[in-house]
Parts: structure tokens; C-alpha cells; sequence
DNA sequence: CGGACGGCATAGAGCGCTCTCCGGCGGCCG
DNA sequence: CGGCCGCCGGAGAGCGCTCTATGCCGTCCG
């Protein structure tokens, strides 16, 4: 910048009126006269004034800025770090997250920072940046159950909202779906279609989410009579979804039917299939998870259980909001339930 | 909170020293007595001090926060909005991108803001984020060579680094990829494998890496003898490459070569290939350009000319420390060399 | 032995904003 | 016609930090 920025004095000056009454015009606060109400605006387009934030903040004690924060779980080593930002934003999921999230904040002047939590400092970092005030609070996503980030945050009394619920209960608010639904959607549309050597990849199940789909899943096949679902864990990437599809077709040769927890995994479980001369739906249906946009780029287009993933960050952010200014003080939970998207795979 | 949140002047009570000498201890600056640094840590961890960020921005005028701004041309509807963060960060170059910026980014405790700047709101909404303060600076990655954002930037006074050099000249630094030697090493690689029906999938050539991509690509072919070279224009999405290949396929069915101008595109290509009976890379090669996620993901998994992305936006976070810094002050260019990785497709 | 100098800590002046008080002024009611 | 109340704008006190100017010693040199 070439010469001083004007600050409300300048502007104050320039419109004839004192500091206090500019504030209010640009606050929209209180009622000021219509026309000073103009004069002042005038002034400001005139001058070019902009108001400093960091002088707003040090007496709202708010920055309009909130931490979008990816957490993983135990102790990554130092080379992984940035693997570690590759591999999460590779995951279409966590495009939709920020959409949800940016979504709700701008059209409410609010920003989203980003920042990795994968390591033990890392966390403590999040836990500084929001104790030192240059965020109001936190947006958590989740890529392992057992992350401590959530029990910091809370231990420390910082808003936050997590994606998902925490698998040690936790006094924070969250989003979640129901993934047991999910799981039941899966195991009816296949069955009704007349599926009958079913199996299913998992995700790892360690993440409580894969569990309930899969519990979901089981249930509800157990309920019709299937006691008994051939079952491989996978680790929700293309790869893991072929090794799976690989080990499951080498002990059921004759499988008509296949849920794969997540999109990605139901990818490579339709490539190994094509491969090994299989026709997908017609010997073997396939239905995933996420509704991501894997599930359009996979041939054929995947029948998919849909996460309102954008609904979901959307609320988080919402949640998140109202905890900040200080609206809602409960810890608060909100479930969103799935939908069966057909397409061709099943 | 609970209770009112310790400053500097409770820690330096507790110490019994003044404000000025906590300041000192935390910031590194001047010689303080060892014994006396060392009553002052402990003070600061018995009070639980964390510096007021905003407070400390108002008098340093620094924010230690960047803005990572995607940025794309025209007039998007409203309703596009939420697209266009969700197709941006599917494709995996922006991971990357993020990574190598939040690489350079943390260990100096700095961070980065997403935005999106897809309409003229918008791109407003980023001049006034800086104009006020909230950021030291801005990151651009256009999305399309007419980017009015980095003008707007550059007219405003506000320090900001580009992901490519802007088709209009614009005095702000960038960092870019020498295309054209990208596109040099696509066309050597399938003429060094003796290749000679060669054909090319481009991309739009509104942008001007896809132009340079081709003008190196074209000018090697012409140099060894090939004056024309087959074209189709892509998207660089999978489906257009699918598209560009079956137009391709139909009035060259002897092609034994292609260039695609990125990987996606390829992998469109390759699948094509594949449903058409042509084998990869024994009937066909292909060679892609970036060396994404998808380079490996595909099947045969790709030769590409690789475009260090990480590193670029590394240096492009680099470039815009130095200037927020007041070390480097005029405008500067960083351009890296493209690298040929060699797999199965060619 | 006096003065100068250098190392360390302190005092205090802001940074630019919000917001609580106040005071002034006009209108309305008694 | 006077007093009171309500509406609006101004004055000024911070918010918590950094950093310059200053002061206090102790040491060293002339």
C-alpha cells in the first residue's frame, strides 16, 4: 500500500460526525438519521475506507473465522505430513465438506481456515490458534474414531462441531447420518432385486461409521434369512476395493450381489469384476456408499447409498454458528438419513 | 470460556516483571536475562497465557494468514455457486496444491483461508478480506486465463502470488511450468518408441498451458519430420477425453500415439482404447501431462510428463512470504521444469 | 575517581475499533 | 407554558499487544 490506510477518524473527518457515528452506520446498528446515514456513506466510498479487522476483533472478540480442520489419529511421521493433506483432499468426500461449509459461512462474511491435525503437535497448534482468538471456533472432520482432537478442544471449552459422532462421548455438538439406515437401504435394494449369493466390503472398522453400515447391512440380511454375509474389510480407496473384490470372487466364484461401504471401493470392485468377464448388474449387482462423484464416473454409473455430505457440513457450520454467538449452549446432535440413488449398477 | 481468558499483564504480575519483558521472552527479541526468561516461561504456563492474535495484529499488521483463493472467470449463477467448490476440489491438482502451500505454510505458523472467486461478488469479497486486513496477502489459482481477480489485486496494492503466468500482463510474481517443454518430451517419448500415427487430445485453448502444452508438442512432431498432427480439444475432464478419443478413433483408426494434455484426459482415453480392443501400450501409447493421482490410478497406469506441483505451490507461498516480508519487492517469475515419468502406457 | 557506555528492564504511547455513558434537543402531556 | 421522556449523536474509555524512548546499574577506561 502506497500512503497510510484511512481508519475511521478519516472517514469520520471527512463526513463531518464523530468516530462512534460512522460505526454505527457501517454496524447498521441503532437508528441514525437517514441522510447523516448517507453522508457517511459517501464519505467512506470516498475515502476508500476499509475497516480493520484485527482492531474489530481485539473488542468484539470475534473474527468472523472459523478452523475447517482435518484430523487424523496417532503419531505420523514428519515426511507424511504433507502425504497426509494429499490423500485427504484426493477423498471427493472432503470437496463436498468444504462446499456444505463455505456454503453457510459466505453469505455470513465468515472464512474457513484450513488446517491439518494429524500429528501431536499439529493438534496442539489447532488448540493454540483457537485459544489465542484467530479463529471462533472449529469444524472438525474426523479420519480416525479414536481422535483426541475433539476431547482437547472440548477440555479447553473451544466451540466445536464434529463430523460424525466421536467414539468417546464427548460434550460437543455433531452430525452424523444413519449409517445403520444406509446399510439397511443397501441389503433391501439387493434383495429385492432378487440377489441371493450376496457378499460385502467393509470399511476399515475401526471407523464407527463403517460398523453401523455394516451392522445395518447384516441385520437386515439376517432378518431375511441370510444369517451369514461373506465379508472383507477394506480401506475406502480403488485399490482396497479390487484386492477385496479379488479375495472374495477367489472363495465365491458364484456372488450375484455386492455392497461395498463406500463409492471408491465399489469402483474397483466393478473394474475387477468387468475384468474377470463379469457383467455388472446383470451376474453381479453392486451398490455403494457416499453418492460421491466416483459413483457417476464409475461404468456403469453406481447404484449408491447418498450422504447428504454438502446438508451435513452445512449444519455443522450452522451449529457451529449459533454455539459462537452463543445462541445454542447445548451440545446438540443432528442425524441425517440416507437415500438410495439407483443407477445402473444394481 | 469460564472465566476471562490471562493476559500479558496477569503473566507479568505473576512474574514480576513488566508487560514489555513478556513480550520480549515470548517474541525472541533482545537479550533478557536467562533467569529472568526462564520466571517468565514459567509464569506463562502457571497462567495458561496464549497471546491475543488480534491484539497483536493491530499494532505488527500482520496476520500470519494467507488467502488461498480459487478463481474462475465470468458470471457463475448463484446456483452454480456450490459447484464450483465441489468441482474444484475434486480434481486432484488442488490437493496437491494445498499441500505444497501448507508445507511452506506451517512451520512459520502461518495459514491459510480458503475462498472461491467464481463471480464478481465474490472476487469483491476478496480484495475487501485483504483491504481490511484479515490476510497478509493472497495465493491465486485461476481456473481460466481471463481471470479479472489478479488485476483487481495488483490494482489494489495487495501483495499476491500467482499459479501461472496471467494472459494479460499483471505486475504480481507467479510461478509456472514450461509447458512447452512438457509437451516436447510427450512427442520425443512416442517418436523415441517408434510411434508414427500420432494423434493429440488437448485442452481448452482459452487456457494458455493447454496452448503452450500443444505449440511445444506440434513444433517436436514438425521438427521430426511430422507436419500435422491430429487434434481434438478436451476439457480436461475423463468424459471429454473419452469423447475426444472415439472422434479420433473414428477418422484415425490406425493411431498407434497419443499426447492427452493432462491425465485425466488420458485415462479417458486409455479406457476407450481399451473398450475398442486396442491394446495400451502395445497398439497404442499414450502419454499424459501432470503425473496426478489418476496417473496411477489407471490402467495401464500412465507415462506422463510430470508438473511439480507441490513444489510450485510451495514457492509460490515462499514468494508471497517474501513480499509480505518486505524482502523481495519486485514482481518475479519462477518456472519449472517439467520431468517425464516413464510407467506402462508408453 | 569521574564519566561514558552498554546491557536490561520499565514506562507509556499508541494501533483502530466498539460501546457505554451522556448530553442536547424536540415533542408531548399535564 | 414547564417538565419529562425519548431519540440521536458525541466523548472517551478501553480491548491486549508491541515498541520506542528512557532510566538504572555496573563496568571499564582515561
Amino acid at each position: 500500500m502506497s500512503r497510510q490506510a484511512p481508519t475511521l477518524e478519516d472517514v469520520a473527518r471527512e463526513a463531518g460526525v464523530s468516530r462512534a457515528t460512522v460505526s454505527r452506520v457501517i454496524n447498521g446498528v441503532r437508528n441514525v438519521d437517514p441522510a447523516i446515514q448517507e453522508t457517511v456513506r459517501l464519505a467512506i466510498s470516498r475515502t476508500g475506507y476499509a475497516p480493520n479487522q484485527a482492531a474489530r476483533s481485539l473488542v468484539t472478540r470475534r473474527t468472523e473465522t472459523v478452523a475447517l480442520v482435518v484430523s487424523g489419529a496417532g503419531g505420523v511421521s514428519d515426511e507424511e505430513q504433507n502425504a497426509f493433506a494429499t490423500r485427504v483432499l484426493a477423498d471427493p468426500f472432503f470437496g463436498r465438506v468444504v462446499s456444505g461449509v463455505v456454503g453457510h459461512l459466505r453469505p455470513r462474511s465468515m472464512h474457513p481456515v484450513l488446517m491439518f491435525a494429524e500429528t501431536v503437535e499439529a493438534r496442539e497448534a489447532v488448540v493454540t490458534y483457537l485459544r489465542q482468538g484467530s479463529a471462533d471456533g472449529a469444524l472438525v472432520v474426523s479420519t480416525h474414531a479414536d481422535d483426541p482432537l475433539p476431547a482437547l478442544l472440548a477440555g479447553a471449552g473451544l466451540p466445536a462441531v464434529l463430523f460424525a459422532r466421536p467414539s468417546r462421548p464427548v460434550a460437543l455438538s455433531y452430525v452424523d447420518l444413519a449409517h445403520r439406515d444406509g446399510g439397511r437401504l443397501a441389503a433391501e435394494h439387493l434383495l429385492g432385486r432378487g440377489c441371493r449369493r450376496i457378499v460385502t466390503v467393509s470399511g476399515p472398522l475401526a471407523v464407527s461409521a463403517s460398523q453401523e453400515r455394516l451392522a445395518g447391512f447384516r441385520d437386515t440380511m439376517a432378518r431375511r434369512g441370510h444369517a451369514y454375509v461373506p465379508l472383507v474389510q477394506g480401506g475406502f480407496t480403488v485399490d482396497s476395493g479390487m484386492a477385496a473384490m479379488t479375495e472374495l470372487l477367489a472363495e465365491h466364484p458364484d456372488v450375484d450381489g455386492v455392497f461395498a461401504a463406500n463409492d471408491l471401493m465399489a469402483q474397483g470392485i466393478c473394474q475387477v469384476l468387468r475384468e474377470r468377464g463379469r457383467r455388472v448388474p446383470d451376474d453381479v449387482a453392486v451398490v455403494g456408499f457416499d453418492d460421491s462423484s466416483a459413483a457417476l464416473a464409475c461404468r456403469p454409473p453406481l447404484t449408491t447409498v447418498r450422504q447428504p455430505v454438502e446438508d451435513m457440513a452445512a449444519a455443522m457450520a450452522r451449529l457451529l454458528d449459533e454455539q459462537i454467538r452463543g445462541v445454542r449452549t447445548e451440545p446438540t446432535s443432528i442425524i441425517f438419513d440416507p437415500e438410495l440413488v439407483v443407477r445402473a449398477s444394481a
